[in-house]
DNA sequence: CTTCGGATTGAACGCATGTTTAAACTATAG
DNA sequence: CTATAGTTTAAACATGCGTTCAATCCGAAG
């Protein structure tokens, strides 16, 4: 009675889970998730076993999206703001902002990635001149990560803070756009290099 | 029954609810605040109404603790760790991170005082030389301060970033120390100045 | 002392939640 | 066709929640 390109029911049941866990937080309850379903409650925890499970599994599942599919040595934050403009897939942008104010290990695992990623990144440039060599770019990559981390942890204060009325995939580029610079030239030192 | 010295009931209430909603968040229950007051659920509501109401009231005792106390025109980030270090008084860190990830209309309150404390700290340094005259700093301040409150909003990927076991207020500066020398020299310029 | 209004309590109510359960449905194997 | 195992449903269960309520306590006013 399903066609081959629609997906499983467990399959329609997590992406629903992570839909609306990334719009109502962890108190989205599971009948709202087996409502978007198109299911009964009932099947959901049979699928699933609890509900802690299925959040489990669903951070699991997003952190596979980010890092897995189009990052392999480039899971920069920029590279994260190409999940959130396709609307066909949940909104992955919401989903890690409630992802990095919970303290969940997914949290961490996913920093840990993004970090590595920024540790490469300082490196090379560093290896290109472009970064002064007495920059301790070893522990300068967790922090950069951390504070790049800020406008997708806040985006309603991003959106403020650029006087926009929404936060897209735009808005996070925008933001990067502007620090970069100023990273990389400092607010005193020329910027002709 | 009371002396002078301690406070009302209604004001140890409020100071249950914070600490309560900093350690558990909004999902903190009326009978575990009430317990920490050590009085009855029912008085919670006879007293502030319903739990949304007391919840605005403590957010709006959180932005007034934070910005009429002592930052009477320096309320930076950095001014905020002070707030965290008593352990007296609630832990205001944990309450100012609930509140960033809450799209409460007291964030945007808190991050427009700071924002304009901010603003107020580049128009200085940039009149005394220190930063140059074709930064825009009209348009740097909101984004200065987003960035700058991403240690507050991640603490927990701040201590993984800075290796520490908890986040207290030197934590905070040790990122702010950080960081804040690469803004004003940037990654390559010269930091002569 | 008596009275009266607010403070306070403990119990109860109504409701939403995560989960369980038994039954019905469905598809596949023999 | 029949049997069987997995899928799915609707209802019920148990619990915890915010809130209400009636009764009690207590201090100040008369």
């Amino acid at each position: 009675m399903r066609s081959i390109s629609e997906q499983s029911t467990p399959a329609r049941i997590r992406d629903a889970a992570i839909r609306a866990f990334a719009r109502d937080g962890y108190q989205a309850t599971i009948r709202a998730i087996a409502a978007e379903a198109g299911v009964a409650p009932g099947l959901v925890i049979h699928h699933f076993g609890s509900k802690d499970d299925l959040r489990e599994l669903c951070d699991a599942h997003v952190t596979t999206l980010l890092l897995d599919e189009k990052t392999q040595g480039a899971a920069t934050i920029a590279s994260i703001a190409d999940h959130f403009v396709g609307e066909d897939s949940p909104p992955l942008i919401d989903y890690v902002r409630r992802m990095l104010n919970s303290d969940s290990p997914a949290a961490t695992a996913l920093f840990d990635r993004l970090t590595e990623a920024t540790r490469r990144m300082l490196r090379d440039q560093q290896a290109a001149g472009r970064i002064r060599e007495d920059v301790d770019v070893e522990a300068l990559a967790p922090l950069l990560t951390l504070y790049g981390l800020a406008p997708v942890a806040m985006p309603a204060l991003l959106a403020r803070a650029t006087g926009r009325e929404t936060v897209d995939a735009t808005a996070l580029e925008a933001a990067s756009a502007a620090m970069l610079p100023l990273l990389s030239g400092g607010l005193y030192g020329d910027t002709s290099q």
